[in-house]
RNA sequence: GCCGAAGUGGCGGAAUGGCAGACGCACCGGAUUCAAAAUCCGGCGAGGUUCACCCCUCGUGUGGGUUCGAGUCCCACCUUCGGCACCA
């Protein structure tokens, strides 16, 4: 009984497939390339979930169907082994990480191959091997090596041509005053100039687990495990100037076929925000001696007299310092930096932030404010990232006593510290403009502050802001009639606010004279705005025109930036300025399991660093791990290799400088960022990639992972692939040119009622239910009590109790995960269904992209239909495994032809959209139509083999060799088809009334357009629409669609 | 709040502006079988009408619009999901 036999076949054929090295791939200068390319995955312990072979199987699909299509295909698979789970275990177990990930690797390896993707599994590669991060570091000392030249113009490999390239260190320009003080401050110039740098950086430092955590470690400020509070403390760290690219990053997305909203997560990320900065002088704090600007001394800055100082002299001076010196790089001292998008509204600035670490702070406060200042700062410093945002929506700072000059009009403007500035962005200090900006609005009115309209709203939004009027603008158009004071009363029994009231009196002078219309009342809310903008609910922060800006007035918010940045720039107070979001790169752990730095310190004689650095050279790499056996954390905020081996942390140089080896270690990113280039080339052992091999290989011609990796991991790794780029290591600007983003699975659709915990225990309907989930709206515990399908039924657009229909229940799919017992083992369904099966199914559950629920009876249905593919060929009844009688050698039937014809077309077709759900159901009806037939003709079933073949190819492997084949199918040319094939002799035209369908005519191929009309008209269902109505227009769309309009 | 994606039968989904619901699941009926499983054949949006074939009305989140014709294009809105979130 030969029954489609899953298990037999594809073992079977991947043992095949791994004896004869079907898929080895070697660089073919003479051959068209395509490189196809799976996101790496991390080999967790509890290995591959469904989610996987998601996207592996679509590029397999891919992949096998090129090789037929003569492309030399490289599909390479390797692991991301680096990383927290094997180092946790290690800590808990004393299992060595490299223990658990070689076991890892080993189960994620043969569940890969039980599964029958086409690797070239002789170019796996682990970036745990020393022989992989050996690379990563080189690679780290290539990032160590170079600055970043912004203004450097060049021309790449790729003809392009751009400003701002990446340049060894050695060509860094050094000032003549740091050349003057010798040779360790030029290193102290060129290390702050590196891409690798080192910085103070806060870590999450948790004091009861005595360990740093990863930032997914740390879950709402407190640890994952345990639950513990975590705090912030600053620790010396790499930093990667990824900010240096970061115009190169954004812009160079456009030239990528990457999904547009990936494209707009990454530019999101980025956050690219053009403005200007700006240079406001402290009163009182900038005094011209000889021609050069000097400090006041700190004395008089602790005790500032503002009485005796003339303010508009502290700022003549100034400007006329700047105007003849122009705008410095770094602002002087006493000269606060803003940075603005909006220059247009500088006169309407009331206040100036700085932020709480502003290093002006402590000069700028004044004796009497500075307790309060200092509490504050403190205050501010405790709170965590998380405190400053989420949680603190309300506007808290401190007035510092001082005040600085407004440079557009000499204005004296209080400054104050607050939290809601960031020092990490802009230049840490910002006007404040709280007629123009949400933030600045709300702090104003929190504490009072002036705020003072400069640019004029828009009719649009005075409408919206005075929504309540217009809609009562009908109602006093009928009352107008009835007189003013009817009006007068209608508005007095409103709840108006000041802005109400005010505007209502604006409506009922109107009235009097002459219908009111939505013009009065924008007038009235216009004029109350002008009046006091501070009255309105919200800023008015679009785009409008300039009023109370002096000389500027009128000019739109456009126009009104691009000359008020080119005066500010002529007079030396500000320039044009880009700011960006995305912040410099952290790139080192507390931890073991990963790559450590090629780095050493160097050590004075007390052993204590001096802050200068020396790395290894490119042959003494790799710097392999020292071996550990305690993986316990140190219980200090010091890294764990802190606690290596002393021949492994210290060593003496030639020249007799001490020197200690960095301690931290890499970020899992460093060895994701990288691993597309090694696997061109994996086991180089001169160089991380060969140019020839590059060239030949570079880009990825198709990236296809988890939309989790969307901004992280492909920014990362365009950064480094563009270091590499700049410093011609590679040839082509961008890693990935074609990215597709599969969908995530969930789990299979769950119905859930609620009940109430109490002793009742009654059903409680979901409208009822917090959004939480854990009480009802009136504060009652309820929980979630699974249903099963035939408890639930579908009334309207919700699903309800059978028993109990007033009762709706949730009805809807979850992520997968451990903890809601709803994952899916693909292990399960390939020993039940098989590999192919479970390809075919992920594949045929929807659109790639698309999120979809998993559903066990699906499986079964794709499942059925490769045993009807099977038994196409193979009669079941039989004794043995052999072609069944009805496949004969004989010519397809035209009908035979169309159907084989018109499969082929569209699996083809679809195979290169990636919509391999439908090219599924297009071999689905194949499967239909020729299984009714009783003749099958071999030479049909061949093709239809083929094309089955990147989806089951284990399935297709075993029919191919039962058609007489002895060799793989895995390189036979994909079929073609004949487009004469595919048109029938008759065609059905449907004929529309009116654009609804009223009947079909059948007609031959070539009728002309008259007949089909007359035709049409003959129609029985037809001519009964047509009788007594004139045709005014026939629409005949060849070959498609008759269609008659009638009066 | 901002950015992005998506709303089509009981379910997953299909449809270059041209017959809405291909294909699959579930369900129903029939054949085969001693019986069942498996398999094969057929039906399957809602409502109306009809012995039946037919035919009619409604129907792609809601409301408008463009068009001979809209799931598809335009405008406004609602809901769900994902990302960002004091970035000046």
């Amino acid at each position: 009984m030969p029954r489609y036999d899953a298990r037999r076949i594809e073992s079977k054929w991947q043992a095949f497939w791994d004896e004869h090295q079907t898929f080895r791939t070697e660089m073919d200068p003479a051959r068209p390339k395509l490189y196809v390319l799976d996101m790496f995955p991390y080999p967790s312990g509890d290995g591959l979930h469904v989610g996987h072979p998601e996207g592996y199987t679509a590029t397999d699909i891919v992949c096998r169907f090129s090789r037929m299509r003569g492309k030399n295909v490289l599909h390479p698979m390797g692991w991301d082994a680096f990383g927290l789970p094997a180092e946790e275990h290690a800590v808990k177990t004393g299992t060595h990480p490299a223990v658990t990930t070689k076991k890892n690797i080993g189960r994620f390896r043969e569940q890969l191959k039980m599964l029958g993707f086409s690797y070239d599994w002789s170019r796996e590669i682990s970036t745990t091997d020393p022989e992989y991060y050996r690379w990563t570091q080189w690679i780290f000392l290539e990032l160590f090596d170079t600055w970043y030249d912004p203004d450097f113009t060049w021309t790449g490999p790729d003809g392009k041509a751009r400003t701002g390239k990446g340049r060894p260190i050695s060509e860094l320009p050094i000032p003549a005053d740091v050349a003057e003080q010798g040779e360790v401050a030029v290193r102290r110039y060129q290390d702050r100039h590196r891409l690798a740098y080192q910085h103070e950086a806060p870590v999450n430092w948790c004091p009861k687990l005595g360990t740093v955590l990863a930032n997914e470690e740390v879950i709402d400020g407190k640890s994952e495990v345990g639950g513990h509070p975590v705090e912030r403390v600053p620790l010396r760290q790499w930093m990667l100037r990824i900010t240096a690219y970061a115009d190169r990053l954004g812009s160079e997305l456009d030239d990528l076929a990457w999904p547009d909203s990936i494209k707009a997560l990454q530019r999101n990320w980025i956050g690219r925000s053009e403005g200007a900065e700006v240079d406001f002088v402290v009163d009182g704090r900038w005094l011209k001696v000889d021609g050069q600007n000097k400090e006041t001394s700190s004395s008089s800055a602790i005790n500032p007299q503002p009485s005796t100082i003339d303010h508009s002299s502290t700022f003549d001076a100034f400007a006329s310092h700047r105007e003849a010196n122009g705008f410095p790089l770094d602002p002087e001292p006493g000269v606060i930096r803003v940075y603005t998008t909006r220059p247009d509204t500088l006169f309407g600035v009331t206040y100036m932030v700085l932020s709480p670490e502003h290093a002006l702070v402590d000069a700028i406060t004044t004796p009497g404010q500075r307790a309060a200042v200092d509490i504050y700062r403190k205050q501010a410093s405790l709170k965590s990232d998380l405190d400053r945002t989420d949680l603190a929506k309300e506007k808290t700072g401190v007035f510092t006593g001082g005040y600085a000059i407004n440079p557009v009009n000499g204005d004296r403007i209080p400054v104050w510290i607050a939290d809601y500035v960031l020092a990490s962005y802009g230049t840490g200090a910002i006007m404040a403009v709280p007629a123009h900006d949400e933030r600045d609005f709300e702090f104003a009115k929190t504490f009072g502050l002036p705020i003072k309209a400069v640019v004029h709203p828009t009719d649009d939004w005075l409408k919206q802001q005075s929504a309540k009027l217009v809609d009562w603008l009908g109602d006093v158009k009928h009352t107008v009639e009835a007189g003013a004071a009817r009006v007068r009363g209608w508005i007095e029994s409103l709840p108006v606010s000041p802005l109400l009231k005010q505007g209502m009196e604006f409506v009922e002078k109107a009235t009097q004279q002459a219908k009111p219309s939505v013009d009065y009342l924008v007038g009235a809310v216009r004029q109350v705005y002008l009046d006091n903008a501070g009255q309105f609910a919200t800023a008015f922060t679009e785009l409008g025109t300039a009023i109370n800006s002096g000389l500027y007035d009128g000019l739109t918010t456009l126009d009104f930036k691009a000359k008020i940045t080119a005066d500010l720039t002529k007079k030396g107070l500000g320039r044009k300025a880009v700011n960006y979001r995305l912040r410099d790169w952290l790139f080192s752990r507390q931890r073991y399991w990963g790559e450590p730095f090629p780095i050493w310190h160097e050590l004075d004689s007390q052993g204590q660093p001096t802050g200068l650095l020396r790395t290894d050279s490119a042959a003494d790499l790799p710097i392999i791990l020292p071996e550990m056996e305690d993986f316990k954390p140190t219980g200090t905020p010091e890294p764990l290799l802190s606690k290596a081996p002393e021949s492994w942390l210290y060593k003496t140089a030639a020249d007799g400088t001490k020197l200690k080896r960095e301690t931290n270690s890499m970020p899992q990113w460093a060895g994701s960022c990288w691993y597309y280039l090694r696997f061109c080339d994996p086991r180089n052992d001169q160089e991380f990639l060969s140019p020839a091999k590059a060239n030949y290989w570079l880009p990825v011609d198709l990236y296809i992972g988890g939309a989790e990796h969307a901004v992280l991991h492909l920014l990362y790794a365009r950064f480094w692939h563009k270091v590499l780029f700049d410093r011609g290591h590679v040839s082509v600007p961008e890693p990935f040119g074609r990215l597709v983003n599969q969908g995530m699975i969930l789990g299979e659709m769950e119905f859930r009622a609620y009940q109430t915990t109490d002793e009742s225990g009654g059903y409680v309907s979901l409208p009822d239910v917090k959004e939480s989930g854990e009480t009802t709206r009136d504060g009652r515990a309820v929980t979630a009590v699974k249903q099963t399908a035939d408890q639930v039924e579908k009334r309207g657009d919700t699903w309800v109790l059978k028993d109990n229909p007033a009762i709706v229940v949730d009805a809807r799919s979850f992520k997968m995960s451990k903890s809601r017992r709803n994952v899916v083992n693909p292990d399960d369904v390939v020993k039940d269904y098989g590999a192919d099966a479970l390809r075919i199914y992920e594949m045929f559950m929807g659109p790639l992209e698309a999120s979809k629920p998993w559903s066990t009876t699906g499986v079964e249905g794709v499942y059925r239909f490769l045993g009807r593919a099977w038994r196409l060929f193979v009669d079941d009844k039989a004794d043995d495994v052999a072609l069944s009688s009805a496949v004969q050698d004989v010519p397809a039937t035209e009908d035979q032809l169309r159907i084989l014809h018109k499969t082929i077309k569209a699996v083809t077709e679809d195979i290169e959209k990636l919509s391999f759900n439908t090219a599924i159901s297009r071999m689905m009806e194949f499967t239909n139509e020729f299984t009714s037939y009783d003749v099958r003709p071999k030479s049909a079933l061949r093709d239809f083999v083929l094309l089955l073949s990147p989806f089951a190819p284990h399935l297709a492997e075993e029919l191919w060799e039962l058609l007489g084949h002895s060799r793989s199918l895995a390189y036979e040319p994909w079929p073609t088809y004949d487009p004469a094939l595919l048109e029938e002799s008759v065609l059905e035209i449907p004929v529309q009334v009116n654009g609804k369908v009223r009947g079909k005519i059948r007609v031959a191929k070539d009728a002309t357009k008259e007949t089909i009309i007359t035709l049409g008209q003959e129609e029985t269902n037809v001519a009964s629409h047509l009788e007594g109505k004139t045709i005014v227009k026939t629409v005949y769309v060849p070959e498609k669609l008759l269609n008659f309009v009638v009066k």
